[in-house]
DNA sequence: GTACTATTCAAACAATCGTTTGAGTCGGGC
DNA sequence: GCCCGACTCAAACGATTGTTTGAATAGTAC
């Protein structure tokens, strides 16, 4: 019960600084991670959860104390390095001569596009992500906004200085389609199937056809 | 059980075309409509459905045999009048002397924007179609596509003459987007409070933004 | 060795799920 | 009157849900 707050140390042994790979609640996150974005929060159980990463029904309760709090740690454990690579990206944006509102855009849809190609579920959480802005629930709102709404704020600042036209509701309205269409359009993106192109050719393509889309709607005059 | 398949005759009683508005049946495909946009299909009970039509648990067995095909007439019952206004919509805009890639837009967002505004549960059918893009849930897909591909099929001729620089594939890929990004914000336009301007003016507003948006998106060169 | 904490495990908990049953009600046709 | 089909209802079905329990199993410190 307690122990649900504290950290497991297991891997190589080198002190107490080990990073936990393959521990229970890693792969209790993995497992989570790809079956909520395959059935979502509620068509997801618990069961399928820990029978796909191999450990024992009570392990999520004990590690994350409850479903509800099994789904946060499975936003949290990527929308940390997200946002944290986002702000990165957006640093060295602002820092260009010519810094223009597609790169604004780049600094937010090119961190997520990476996590649909490179990695373990990146993929799969890019479709969760999906789901948590289909999902409107309001619990999982206030979790997004008090962890991360200092992310948000920063770039909603720099659009609104490349959209001096829009007003704050018209910009929020945009923006909110415009995140909306983007996520949606990412979460696809890990679905289809590439021909002929590399990955990595295929991933600057589409970013580029998003910032392109995105930053048409966004300069479209009222 | 056979009786499930068969329609019940109520209302005023002119005959056995009596428009059956609150019969038993709509109550729940009502409900369920409100529920499902609120808690996804996984997550309302159809406990929590016949509660909410005041109708007994049995009676979604009784007339739609399972929950499953409960949803299936949940889109049925909107799908079959949105689909109809976006053909005859197409219809209209393709008789028009200048018709351009806005007016194919604006047949297919103009019918479901209604949806939002004029009657009973419509907003919240949208959300459910949102709900139903995000889930990529493989049955649901294979009966809209059943039901509904040959309006589809109208819509992308009409992209396809307009855009004759993308090939197929590029097209379906950038209409994904497009009616994701579309279906994402006419769920959210249900929810955002209006300020100052009348329930119409609204609805035009929003229906010229979101097609100037997606036409931008559409016409962007690779 | 003992003591202690952290973790795993099988088993059970009460609650809720979709579905089925069988008796009961209602109304029109004969 | 009677019958019949359509419909409603309370109750129960077995299965599954998230959660809890208490014993078993490590591994470390003393």
């Amino acid at each position: 019960m307690v122990a649900a707050t504290r950290r497991t140390l297991r891997g190589t042994g080198i002190g107490n600084l080990t990073i936990e790979l393959f521990s229970t609640k890693q792969r209790i996150l993995g497992a989570a991670e790809v079956l909520f974005a395959r059935h979502g929060f509620a068509g997801a159980s618990l069961r399928q959860v820990t029978s796909a990463a191999q450990v024992n029904l009570a392990a999520v309760n004990y590690h994350f104390g409850s479903k509800e709090n099994l789904i946060n740690e499975v936003f949290r454990r990527r929308l940390d390095g997200l946002n944290t690579e986002r702000l990165a990206a957006l640093a060295q944006a602002r820092a260009k001569p010519a810094y223009a509102l597609e790169d604004t855009l780049d600094a937010f849809v090119r961190p997520a596009l990476a996590l649909t190609g490179d990695d373990h579920g990146g993929a799969a959480f890019v479709r969760v992500l999906a789901r948590a802005y289909a999902e409107h629930n309001e619990r999982l709102r206030k979790f997004l906004h008090d962890n991360y709404s200092h992310v948000l704020k920063e770039f909603v600042a720099d659009f609104a200085r490349f959209l001096p036209h829009l007003d704050k509701q018209e910009l929020y309205w945009r923006l909110d389609i415009v995140s909306g269409a983007l996520t949606y359009a990412m979460a696809d993106f890990g679905v289809i199937k590439r021909r002929g192109v590399s990955e990595q050719q295929h991933r600057d393509l589409a970013a580029r056809h998003l910032i392109r889309f995105a930053a048409a709607g966004l300069r479209a005059e009222g």
